[in-house]
DNA sequence: TCGGATTTAATTGTATTCACTTTGCTGCGG
DNA sequence: CCGCAGCAAAGTGAATACAATTAAATCCGA
């Protein structure tokens, strides 16, 4: 099967433009794998790969080195890249690990202290979740704008955390199959102003300059999407005995 | 000046035979990263590694991409790679971003249970640790020593979490510089005997299941060794300010 | 017909070459 | 003396060619 749906470079990529091949080839496999294209267990042809993209096989090869840097996937020496498989437990883990690391950032941010452009941010994500919750229902689309006040609320506090190895290790949890945002889709209304009011407990914790608090919080924050998410594979009926511990947490 | 003591292949290295150059290249530029060889914020030049190792610049390419992955080097399109610079924040930042992370390691342990081997390991190492703090003070070595029963100790642990991402990420810890165990050279006996005291209490709580006392006991532990690293670095005067947050811990 | 060794194709690893980008220098003009 | 334009050198990015390894298929011999 010719991988479909992964079609070469669209040309210079509009005004951030793209600094070179093999970091858009990335890009591309990248997504090629989280959305599915490529299979998990499968394993990566290079001059395959190279024809469908139309480059050379240097700069494939290179991004495969990135993505298996980025634990997408595995390299055996004379044997090639095989894209990595996530079993629920996998999954879920990353979520725990995840609590565990956004909750060190946001320890560090209480510690660190705020600037005024990340107040700013998110207190406007704060306000525009208010907003968008206080109808008591979602409308069509809803929940893709949640998404991004979620994603900026999430994002300005790590970068306020001032650790660059906290920040790429989060990416890579987020980059884990299954487990990036886009399964909020799956949840209710009640979760979610759930969740945005422990956004707010959390930036009050970190404006009073109590770094623990704002660490316990989060961790239970982020939990509490694991919980969610686990709750509603378990309704759809999907094998959820694999996951170990307890998952109500 | 032409990169000192960066030799090339010593040819088939013995039985765990070389499977490529790229990874044998790969370990040795880490290497001279780790000990000094080559020094942090230098910008790393190709052609002349490609010549000092005597293989082609391809095999130097995906090397470096690789400890790029691993954040030794950061990488800046059309302007390659450069060594990556950890102040001692990044380095006590780093103690606390691991003791998280080997704190999660530990609940999953207790969870999940450990093998007969595991088993084995652990307590030998504990019994070995007792063994040797017996003497009440340390000869020629013996830190040495004591080195490598804290590292199955912790290892072991880390192998009953069953969680490849959560073992990529801690050791990603302990390859930031300054921060790998063989700063434990500078501890009095002491410390290593309330740190093994410690090795106890966690796999008594592992053992009786108690997965979120074992997490608590853990990340205690892993900070206490922070502690007394910027404690004996404060006590050798260097500039210690630097360090945000409580110290103390 | 099955097992195994040998050969052949496919795939990855490495080297080399060429193209493009960046950077530093040189010289001209102000 | 300073600044800027253009040029030259160095270095990285990508493509192609070649070598080595692995996987598959074929061809015996029992």
């Amino acid at each position: 099967m010719p991988d479909s749906s992964l079609s070469p470079l669209p040309e210079a990529t509009g005004p951030g433009r793209v600094a070179n091949r093999s970091l858009s080839v990335t890009d591309q496999i990248r997504d090629a794998i989280l959305d599915g294209t490529v299979s998990a267990g499968e394993r990566i042809n290079e001059v395959r790969f190279s024809k469908t993209l139309e480059v050379s096989r240097t700069p494939v090869r290179a991004a495969l080195q990135a993505l298996a840097g980025e634990g997408l996937l595995d390299y055996a020496p004379n044997r090639g890249f095989t894209v990595r498989e996530f079993p629920l437990s996998a999954i879920v883990d990353a979520y725990e690990i995840r609590a565990s690391l956004e909750g060190v950032a946001a320890r560090f941010a209480a510690e660190r202290g705020l600037s005024a452009e990340e107040r700013a941010i998110i207190e406007e994500s704060l306000v525009a979740g208010d907003k968008l919750l206080a109808r008591g229902e979602f409308a069509e689309g809803d929940l893709t704008i949640y998404r991004g006040i979620n994603g900026d609320f999430h994002d300005t506090l790590l970068g306020a955390a001032r650790n660059r190895m906290l920040a790429e290790m989060i990416r890579i949890c987020h980059h884990v199959p299954m487990s990036s945002s886009r399964n909020i889709v799956a949840f209710e209304h009640r979760d979610v102003r759930r969740r945005h009011d422990d956004h707010h407990r959390i930036y009050d914790a970190i404006m009073a300059r109590e770094p623990w608090r704002a660490e316990v919080l989060m961790r239970e924050h982020v939990s509490g999407v694991k919980s969610s998410l686990v709750k509603s594979l378990i309704e759809r009926g999907e094998q959820a005995d694999i996951v170990h511990g307890s998952a109500a947490g």
